[in-house]
DNA sequence: GTTAGCACTCTGTCTTAGCGAGTGCTAATA
DNA sequence: TATTAGCACTCGCTAAGACAGAGTGCTAAC
């Protein structure tokens, strides 16, 4: 177990790395406020702390720096929940403010204003669109060959699939179609579409329809398609702003990987509900070995659906970014379920 | 006027530089193939392309490296039109070739797959939508306080606006709204959407509906807001890659624009139809004064409807890019006239 | 007009020296 | 016994000097 002194000395070393990414040296921890013994006493639990793994050096003589471990301690044990100030609460508001009531606006709203507040970069995993329940659809005509399949879940998300249609198709009867379609699958979650398709709806449309068989094919591909969560990025450039990322080929590698999305989206997905905070290599990507991710889970009703996340390097401001996100996510998820849940 | 002999040197000169990113000195030109004089000679000639501007040196005794004055005369006087090898056309054609009609869709693989081929940063703008006219609008309720209008254009684009409804408005007459607004505003271009519904469609739906007022206003707002041509980018970190932004500050101010947009926009809406090639200063944003911009046009029929350029440092390869927009806009035009002109 | 030759210039790298910040250890102190 | 003052030592950073390499400009010869 760590004396109360270690814990001191353990705390306004990461509190100081976190602000002035400089290692920290005994004198100038020993001139900090809150500390009652000489500089030689600080060594000497530095060098313990150092032994017990919480802290680094950077070579042989410089001061030290917090490492994995210590962050991870820092984080358990060593946060006080700090409350938000007025400015930022306003801010966080703001989003809700407006008279918005696309859900994809306020998302990306929601990922500017998370990245302008806490200079990190933001992720937004929209909500899982293909749970969402289907509450109408309607086909409109392109042209003789294509027609579009526009879907409105009750949760007030459009997509529309362009989808071809069969040669010499009558398009008059897709408002057959059309009927037969929301007769059938009205209430039916999106993933399941496809499969509804194929299952009952064809066996219908065979009775009224023409050539009806390629058109369910055309039609039910269209479904199967992208149907699923997106991810919205704020301040992607806000890496470049860390010294620690003062190297043109950690940037790369991380501006490309966000670039990708998908190693993020399969991160993001992974983590459980609620506050999660993973530092350094305890992320799964080794691009993200000197960053910290932290994900908050947003719900409608008790459903969880999406996830807010703020990525920053492992010196990020753990108690600053917590207590954002659980403030927004909270707001987030009232909003979401005022909204959406009948 | 230049000399046979002046030009050979000065596009050589450009040429190297190009790939290889470093001042040309006339020791190295003189080894290259169809030089016949010897490093003096090219010396002197050297000499006087600098003072006609075209060449420039990075210090005294330093090679030379081409001036914006130089890629100017080399895009309008040096750069023998080039034909794409085989593998360049086929990638480019496997965009077409895969079974979408989402317009949004094409696009986004139309800037990915540029991007891929130039190793430079792609940006596509998509169709002016406010000047398509409006196909169908359907109006499905949210729930008491709000309703989405779906619009669905004559190009295939649709498009939807959530909008608040007045306070105890009936829900079922949205019916009769839609019907309405469909009977007076199919075919009318999205931008004057807003002012028919104020002139003509107003005085319709005081006749037939309750609260009109209220609710006049909120469709016509939703309406008003974003209907703008969106951006796309493909690779935006390739610049990370060119050795000429091996420079924090210099990335950061790039990309920081490239994220923001709008600047991007506001020059690439500038830009005139057919192939246009803007190097360095030219660029009216002070932030690209060491890129080059390539940007082509595309139409459907004769009406040109968006833009696809190339961003790249002056260092850019012309003869290539130039070929692979223009090759790519040709194709585009042809795929969008035959999906979207009747 | 062209070219060989040469002195000169500038960059980049390597080495050396010195400074400053910091550590670890020892011995004195409370 | 825990704390602290003192001191030798280490390492990174910077400035300065030396040197090689690439390139230029000029002159004189072809």
């Amino acid at each position: 177990m760590l004396t109360d002194r270690q814990l001191l000395v353990l705390q306004i070393i990461i509190d100081d790395f976190i602000s002035n990414a400089q290692p920290v040296g005994s004198r100038s921890l020993s001139k900090k406020e809150g500390i009652t013994f000489s500089s030689a006493t600080i060594r000497n639990e530095m060098s313990d702390l150092e032994d017990l793994g919480f802290l680094e050096k950077t070579h042989t003589s410089s001061g030290r720096v917090p490492s994995e471990k210590g962050y991870r301690y820092y984080v358990d044990h060593l946060l006080s929940p700090q409350a938000l100030n007025k400015d930022d609460r306003l801010m966080l508001k703001s989003v809700f403010a407006e008279r918005i009531y696309e859900l994809e606006n306020i998302i990306k709203n929601s990922a500017n204003i998370l990245s302008e507040l806490t200079n990190y970069t933001s992720i937004v995993l929209g909500p899982k669109v293909h749970e969402h329940k289907l509450r109408k659809i309607q086909i409109i005509p392109l042209n003789q060959e294509a027609a579009i399949a526009i879907i409105v879940t009750d949760t007030g998300h459009v997509e529309n699939k362009t989808f071809s249609l069969p040669p010499s198709f009558d398009i008059n009867e897709l408002e057959k179609v059309a009927n037969i379609l929301n007769e059938r699958l009205v209430g039916v979650p999106l993933i399941e579409l496809k499969d509804k398709i194929y299952k009952e709806v064809a066996v219908l449309l065979r009775q009224h329809i023409h050539s009806y068989g390629e058109l369910v094919s055309s039609l039910a591909d269209s479904f199967s398609g992208t149907i699923s969560e997106k991810l919205f990025f704020g301040g992607k450039t806000n890496m470049l702003k860390q010294p620690e990322f003062h190297d043109i080929d950690k940037i790369t590698s991380l501006l490309s990987m966000i670039e990708q999305e998908k190693g993020i989206y399969e991160i993001i997905t992974q983590n459980p509900s609620g506050i999660h905070v993973s530092i350094g290599r305890e992320n799964k990507n080794i691009i993200l070995k000197d960053c910290s991710l932290i994900t908050a889970t947003y719900s409608v009703g008790n459903e969880q659906v999406g996830t807010l996340a703020i990525l920053g390097p492992t010196r990020m401001e753990y108690s600053r970014v917590i207590s954002l996100l659980q403030f927004f996510s909270n707001d987030f998820t009232a909003l979401l379920t005022k909204l959406y849940q009948k």
